[in-house]
DNA sequence: GATTAGGTTTTG
């Protein structure tokens, strides 16, 4: 900025009587200015707000040769630029025409145009730089009676600039071509220089304590108390505000206006405001500030060092250098105030019963209560030091997700909204971000029952009631996602999703739009066949048979004791059995025992064991037998009679296939609850009711592999098969449904069966996986979405016909690899 | 086209 200042009083004397002589009369009188120095702008730079608050404008039709002219201005294009005149000794004059730009306030030519006569240097860089066409705003004039009225027929009164005390301000033509609105520099005397803005007025900013009623002014200030928008018994919403400047001076200011979004946007005490055509008012003895016609506002964030981000739903508003400076300038005064407020915005952790504060946080569901009352279930990240209420409401009245009701981790609080405030949290969607403002924690004294110590029982639980009415600034308003105060609140939720990385994601994407919008599932589906993705609501009321695919969470699921979901089966019979324990197996072992005798055909080798003092077993003898002691694939099928189950898992580490066998004359194998077939950890069983048993002979030459199936088919056994059988409960925003994981529950986990079944590391995979897709203790936000193809069937049970479902195609992701255990 | 509200705690 470039200010000159010359001294204080200026006296018109000798060059003043010169103009007596010209065209204009300027009356003629010595007078006394007041201090008003010349001001140009440099560089597109801010005017002096200290000086610029004084002014005021007002439209050319109106002037009088009455008017008090301090710290008015006007406006007007320029419709003629007369001759400078030289008056010698470097003094000039030049007459000009102006001609107010707002037709519709003065249709009237006569008196929307008006004479205006510069002097002295002004005149001189008026001539040099201002052309017809240019639009001027002018300051620091007097007004005199034109004394050419009747020969013009322009306005009754002229302008008289001089001196010290006026400023010229040039704007570009709105008419001019694209090409010339660049702004262009004009120089004026004394190195000074006037920028010529596109199509920009120029706003004076008033002070605080310059305030008279009955005037418009423009304002910049900080906010220091502030309602949210709230329905008047009239047509338009009403912000009630109070807002302070360097003045210090404290000013109310009420804002009518039909539009929400043209309302002040302001988040917190100590925001700034800049408020353009606002009237003065007398109020109880005091000047308020009320809307007037063209009223319009802008608001920043009040942070010291902050972006200085306008914030407006104005498509078209001012802002340039002046605007940043008078923000920063603000900002830096307010630092050093105490106006922050007594009631901060306070995270959960930190809230104290009876307490009222403002709440910054994350809405998760919502639900209507009644007609005056809506629950608002939301979180900061932050663990409440009291326990939080819960309240009930039916979970089909949920926006967002039912489940939310668990508050496992006492993160969620539950807020009741009340009165004129439903309105407003009834067009919320889950996953904003809000600040509720003078939220009140209330304490619930609430008695554990089964106990008769009253003292030792009652637990505060804490609730949050958002009162009707607006006083204190009570209300609630949706935060951008952008705003400081969301992004500090997105970095500690954010904490929280190291579980599952797509948790937010997830909550500030509608289900519906998964599709448009992809979120990291935990499960991919596998399936070729493309069908359009449903809602578990949809695929339960389908028609059967049916393939959906779907997206959901996992509630709950059984077994949770994982080796329970370890099944066996027959591909014959297709019956499905439990995998026996090992003390039944033991137990056909024991009893197996008693049958060692002799097998006729096999060669054989003899371990005599003596009585075992620690167990209750007998001396014994165990024999391994074989069909053949050498020759080809034979050898490799050992068959065992008289172990313990301990001791043929022991020979099973060492021998490839071991067949526990009894005999009372001729070898056969044990009762098919134990296993007929031991190779390495893995057991294998025979189906009872499928297997024909016969021991007859060796297995065939013809056999390339000897494995399971070749043992079992030469044996006669019908072979199980070892499954998963899980039942899984799905969630998604409409529904449960019960699921159960059975066909494709290998490439669902990535483990065989059978591995599961007999080794650690597959069964610790099983494990692990159901814990990422259901954490112990989690509650359903913390939990991943899943993508998941199932298929509905019909089965009979007990002569009723029922529909299944059975996740099919589908795998689980591994977000980590799965590392390996390093040699202990 | 004027009017609305004019900071100041529910009582759930």
């Amino acid at each position: 900025m470039f200010s000159v200042n010359l001294p204080g009083k200026i006296k018109f004397t000798c060059w003043l009587c010169l103009l007596l002589h010209a065209e204009e009369c300027l009356g003629g009188e010595t007078r006394n200015l007041e201090v008003m120095p010349i001001h140009l702008v440099k560089n597109g730079a801010s005017l002096d707000p200290q000086v610029l608050a004084q002014l005021q404008p007002v439209p050319i039709p109106l002037l009088t040769p009455t008017s008090d002219c301090t710290g008015k201005t006007v406006k007007g294009r320029v419709i003629h630029k007369g001759p400078l005149v030289s008056m010698g000794d470097d003094s000039y004059v030049l007459k000009t025409v102006i001609q107010e730009e707002d037709t519709q306030q003065s249709p009237s030519s006569e008196h929307s145009s008006i004479n205006v006569v510069l002097l002295g240097a002004l005149a001189k860089s008026y001539f040099e730089h201002v052309s017809q066409g240019d639009v001027l705003l002018l300051a620091g004039f007097t007004v005199g009676k034109s004394p050419t009225v009747n020969k013009d027929k322009f306005h009754v009164c002229n302008l008289q600039l001089c001196g010290d005390d006026a400023s010229v301000y040039v704007f570009l033509s709105s008419t001019l071509s694209p090409r010339s609105s660049i702004p262009s520099k004009r120089t004026f005397p004394h190195g000074t220089e006037v920028t010529k803005a596109a199509k920009v007025a120029k706003y004076t900013y008033v002070s605080l304590s310059n305030l008279k009623p009955g005037i418009v002014v423009n304002i910049y200030a900080v906010v220091c108390f502030f309602k949210q928008p709230f329905q008047t018994k009239g047509t338009d919403y009403c912000s009630t505000l109070k807002i302070t400047d360097q003045s210090n001076n404290k000013v109310g200011c009420t804002i009518f206006c039909d539009k929400l979004e043209e309302h002040p946007k302001i988040f917190k005490i100590g925001d700034i405001i800049r408020l353009h055509r606002v009237k003065t008012q007398l109020f109880n003895g005091a000047i308020s500030l009320l809307t007037s016609h063209g009223f319009s506002v802008v608001t920043f964030d009040g942070t010291v060092g902050s972006p200085v981000v306008p914030r407006t739903s104005s498509r078209s508003f001012k802002f340039d250098e002046e605007d940043q400076h008078a923000v920063e300038a603000l900002r830096m005064w307010a630092a050093n105030q105490s106006l922050v407020p007594t009631e901060p915005s306070v995270p959960l952790s930190s809230v104290q019963p009876k307490a009222y504060f403002d709440l910054t946080c994350q809405l998760l569901a919502k639900a209507p209560v009644d007609s005056s009352c809506t629950l608002l279930k939301v979180w900061d990240g932050t663990k409440c030091a009291y326990p939080l209420l819960n309240v009930f409401v039916e979970p089909n009245t949920f926006e967002g997700s039912p489940t939310l009701s668990q508050n496992v981790e006492n993160l969620t609080a539950n807020i009741l909204v009340y009165d004129n405030h439903v309105q407003v949290a009834r067009e919320l969607k889950p996953g904003t971000y809000l600040r509720l403002y003078n939220l009140h924690a209330v304490p619930v004294a609430s008695r554990l029952p089964g106990n008769g110590s009253e003292q030792s029982d009652e637990t505060e639980h804490l609730g949050f009631h958002l009162h009707g009415g607006t006083s204190y600034g009570r209300g609630l308003r949706v935060l951008p996602d952008d705003s400081p105060d969301v992004k500090d609140l997105k970095k500690i939720l954010e904490t929280f999703s190291d579980m599952n990385d797509s948790l937010l994601d997830v909550w500030n994407t509608p289900p519906e739009s998964f599709d448009s919008a992809p979120v990291e599932l935990a499960t991919e589906r596998t399936c070729d066949h493309t069908v359009d993705p449903v809602t578990l609501a949809e695929a339960k009321s389908k028609g059967l048979p049916q393939v959906f695919h779907v997206k959901a969470q996992l509630k709950s699921y059984q077994p949770q004791k994982l080796y329970q979901s370890l099944k066996l089966f027959c591909r014959k019979c297709k019956f499905i059995q439990d995998v026996p324990d090992d003390d039944t197996v033991q137990g056909v072992f024991l009893e197996a025992q008693k049958d060692d005798g002799p097998c006729e055909g096999y060669w054989s080798l003899e371990v005599h064991l003596p009585r075992e003092p620690r167990c209750e077993l007998p001396s014994r003898t165990l024999t391994l037998h074989m069909f053949s002691q050498l020759e080809g694939k034979a050898k490799e099928l050992i068959f065992l009679k008289g172990a313990t189950l301990e001791e043929t898992c022991l020979i099973a580490s060492a021998y490839r296939n071991i067949v526990p066998v009894r005999s009372q004359g001729t070898m056969t194998l044990l009762d098919l609850s134990a296993p007929f077939l031991f190779r390495g950890t893995r057991r294998y069983y025979g189906c009872k009711q499928c297997s024909k048993v016969n021991l007859k002979g060796p297995p065939g030459e013809e056999i390339e592999v000897m494995d399971e199936n070749s043992v079992a088919e030469a044996l006669g056994v019908q072979l199980l098969q070892y499954g998963l059988l899980m039942k899984l409960e799905l969630q998604d925003e409409t529904t449960s449904l019960e699921t159960l994981l059975w066909r494709d529950a290998e490439p669902f986990f990535h483990v065989s069966a059978v591995d599961a079944a007999a080794d650690q590391q597959a069964q610790e995979r099983v494990q692990e996986i159901m814990e990422r897709l259901c954490p112990p203790g989690s509650n359903m936000v913390e939990r991943p979405w899943l993508d998941l193809c199932l298929s509905a069937y019909s089965v009979e049970e007990d002569g009723q016909r029922r529909t299944c479902y059975q996740i099919c195609h589908t795998a689980t992701r591994c977000p980590n690899p799965h590392n390996t255990p390093s040699d202990t």
